[in-house]
DNA sequence: GCAGTCGTCATTTTT
DNA sequence: TGACGACTGC
């Protein structure tokens, strides 16, 4: 049975590389499989083996396999390895994100999915700003009603699989708004012809689901499903998997419990244990031998996370050596700390490059004052994560333009456009407009074009606005779509816009000059799109649009220079570095006290072995004795996480001098080390833990954030359920145990 | 429509 | 402390 694109002697590139657990689960016999992949284990490289190896030794027809990841990064990665492995066309293959996989099946079936055939994709924040809309069209004021919280609540139910009316009134009048508002924000979608993320999940599950034809269709497609990061996938992607591998379809999941650390965006753990019950015949295969790490990284690492429970459990080991010592930097205060990070990569710009060295964070708030300091130090770096190329506001005012010449009922886009740049429509003729059109269930389009006349001083501006829509149509019809990009930002007076603001002041003039080069480079990247890539049934614009919307780009473009990486521990996942810092290593900060009063100690644990994690050869870890935290200073002990950390596997250094601390230790030689053990290793007295549900007399129940301090002075803070949060002294508190 | 001012809020984010 | 949104006055 086997297929021609390999002999039995390309076979070996395929197995030779591996280990014995990798082997095992790249040759598995086609049943159900959890991989359970440690971090650093070869995790890419036995999904792409598993692949090729399906086709290959399997003789599985490339079309059979579907392969979805949960980034378009991590896709494109696949496509490549794949293409080195085995000579397949890989556009043959389904490999892709959820979304994308999802968006490509709704372009096929659009009628059966009962969408329009032009469709457009919005994102998180066309979302937001239709559901704003949405409320005022409902009389509902955003205070009330928070739009990221209504946005919140509909991706939600969306990612639960539930449309509003399956949605139960339990007589509780909040609830009941929120359903009223998801109903005419769904309506809102129809009418403008626009699908969010979650509804392309949604909208494909129940495609599947629902449809006959389709499901079978689907179910003798794809024999064989592998899944990326299988710990990240929520309640609906599980649905999905499922109602696509039918009773005969192979499921072959990758994933690690231990760095599950998105739940708070609906990622379900839990989906790992379900799939055991639910694809008869699975088995787990555990990967645990490690290719990145020293030994006193793995042992540091498994020392943490040794402290969750509910684990799957997997133990991760190394056949190189140790390796240097963790280095636990304690600093006086926040400047310290970024002092310490920046003189040490100071130190290794002689010694290697700068992109080997990695800055980790909890929250994006530090990122300002490690900035500040590798200015002062001239050091290069590179802040991941913030606005992305497509997600700018001159990027998607252009493209407000081009959705509105593809589709002119996509409401959301008409009124970003027509007021942008300013042409006299105000905010009085666009609420007279809404009134109209909802009255009228039609777009705003058509509720312009035949309202026109009556809007009185603003008529003529309106009329003007529906006629360069109309004339920019007429002439860019059958131009390529550069050249209506050029033409849309022309004539749409954006372009003059942006050149009178760089012109102009002194201050916004640079950031303006910022927006017209992305202008430009916008239609560059049109110009590099104009032969639509696969599906291309679609016109070119549709199809570059959805494109935008799937893929926003990268955050800055500017890879070339080798500079540090900075960014939070959240966007590490998934990467690696030579050298690592993991800074901030406070409680309250890291675990953060949000989280663990949100009872997620264990996933802040998680966030923290993925830190520990991306190191290869050299961690550093530090905190702050004080810090700068929304203006006042304060106090925070080191982390309980320092204290999970085997001590064995750190060493404390002290800064170099004490020029910025308070009161330097005077026995302080630069760079002296000394155990670790010392200062974080005492236990809290009466054995209290953080996180831990405490009762006061005079202020009730509450759970503990954070303590500092030891023996009779130890402080804690608790946050109280009625009375907010305060900061007792153990000894005098006389706390119970709730 | 714009600039200036005030009040509020402050974890993580891909598609 | 500082960023952002809402509001006010020209």
């Amino acid at each position: 049975m086997k297929m021609d694109w390999l002999t039995d002697a390309d076979l070996t590139p395929l197995v030779a590389p591996l280990n014995p657990a990798q082997k095992e689960a790249v040759t598995a016999p086609p049943q159900p499989r959890l991989v359970l992949a440690g971090a650093g284990s070869g995790k890419t490289r036995v999904l792409t083996h598993r692949l090729a190896w399906l086709i290959a030794a399997e003789g599985v027809s490339p079309h059979s396999i579907l392969a979805v990841t949960f980034t378009n990064k991590a896709a494109a990665e696949m496509r490549g390895r794949i293409e080195q492995l085995i000579s397949v066309p890989v556009r043959a293959l389904w490999v892709g994100t959820f979304h994308g996989i999802a968006h490509r099946m709704l372009r096929r079936h659009w009628q059966q999915a009962r969408l329009p055939q032009n469709f457009q994709i919005i994102d998180a924040d066309d979302q937001m700003r239709l559901v704003k809309q949405v409320l005022r069209g409902l009389d509902l004021p955003d205070d009330r009603w928070p739009p990221r919280s209504v946005c919140g609540f509909i991706n939600a139910r969306k990612e639960e699989g539930q449309r509003p009316q399956q949605l139960q009134d339990q007589g509780d009048y909040s609830q009941r708004q929120y359903v009223r508002i998801y109903t005419a924000y769904q309506n809102a979608c129809e009418v403008s012809g626009l699908v969010d993320f979650a509804e392309l999940l949604l909208r494909a599950h129940e495609l599947c689901r629902d449809n006959a034809e389709i499901q079978a269709h689907y179910r003798r497609s794809f024999r064989h499903i592998l899944v990326d990061e299988f710990q990240d996938t929520n309640t609906l992607q599980y649905a999905w998997l499922r109602v696509l591998a039918g009773d005969s379809g192979i499921l072959f999941a990758v994933g690690d419990d231990d760095q599950s650390v998105y739940s708070w965006r609906g990622a379900r753990v839990e989906n790992m244990l379900r799939m055991e019950h639910d694809f008869p015949g699975a088995r787990i295969v555990r990967l645990e031998q490690n290719y990145r790490s020293t030994g006193t990284i793995l042992k540091a690492a498994n020392g943490l996370i040794a402290k969750n429970s509910n684990r799957l459990g997997k133990n991760l080991w190394t056949a190189a050596g140790d390796g240097a010592a963790i280095q636990l930097y304690a600093a006086y205060n926040e400047i310290d700390e970024a002092e310490f990070v920046a003189l040490r990569c100071a130190e290794q710009r002689a010694a290697g490059r700068l992109c080997e060295l990695a800055v980790l964070y909890r929250s994006n708030a530090q990122s300002r004052v490690l900035e500040e300091a590798l200015i002062r130090h001239r050091i290069p770096y590179r802040i991941h994560g913030g606005l992305r190329f497509f997600e700018r506001m001159e990027i998607k005012d252009t493209l407000a333009y081009l959705r509105l010449l593809a589709n002119r009922d996509d409401d959301a886009s008409f009124e970003r456009a027509v007021n942008t740049p300013a042409r006299g429509i105000g905010a009085t003729t666009l609420e007279r407009l809404r009134a109209v059109a909802r009255q009228q269930q039609r777009c705003l389009w058509q509720t312009a074009q035949t309202q026109a006349a009556e809007l009185g001083r603003s008529a003529a501006a309106v009329q003007k606005f529906l006629r360069l829509i109309e004339q920019l149509a007429t002439d860019t019809a059958g131009q390529p779509l550069s050249a209506t990009m050029a033409l849309a930002i022309e004539r749409s007076g954006l372009r003059e816009h942006y050149q009178t603001a760089a012109a102009g002041s002194r201050g916004g003039g640079e950031q303006a000059q910022a927006r017209l080069d992305n202008l430009d480079e916008l239609v560059n990247a049109a110009r590099s799109f104009e032969r639509p890539p696969e599906d291309s049934a679609l016109d070119p614009l549709t199809s570059f649009l959805a494109h935008v919307a799937l893929e926003a780009g990268e955050q800055q473009a500017e890879a070339g220079e080798d500079c540090v990486q900075l960014m939070t521990l959240h966007a590490a996942k998934g990467l690696e570095f030579p050298a690592v810092f993991l800074v901030g290593l406070e409680n309250g900060l890291f675990p953060h006290a949000r989280a663990v009063d949100e009872g997620n100690l264990e996933e802040e644990r998680r966030l923290c072995y993925v830190g520990l994690t991306r190191a290869q050869r050299q961690l550093y870890l530090s905190y702050a004795e004080v810090r700068r935290i929304h203006g006042a200073e304060q106090r925070g002990a080191p982390s309980i996480f320092l204290r999970e950390i085997p001590a064995e596997c750190m060493v404390e250094t002290r800064p170099r001098s004490g020029v910025l601390r308070s009161l330097p230790p005077a026995s302080c030689a630069p760079h002296r080390t000394v155990s670790a053990a010392s200062s974080i290793s005492e236990a809290l007295p009466g054995g209290y833990r953080l996180g831990e549900s405490v009762r006061h007399a005079k202020f009730g129940e509450g759970t503990i954030l954070s303590f500092d301090g030891s023996g009779e002075r130890t402080q804690v803070e608790v946050r109280f359920k009625s009375s907010g949060t305060k900061r007792l002294l153990l000894s005098m508190a006389r706390l119970e145990r709730g």
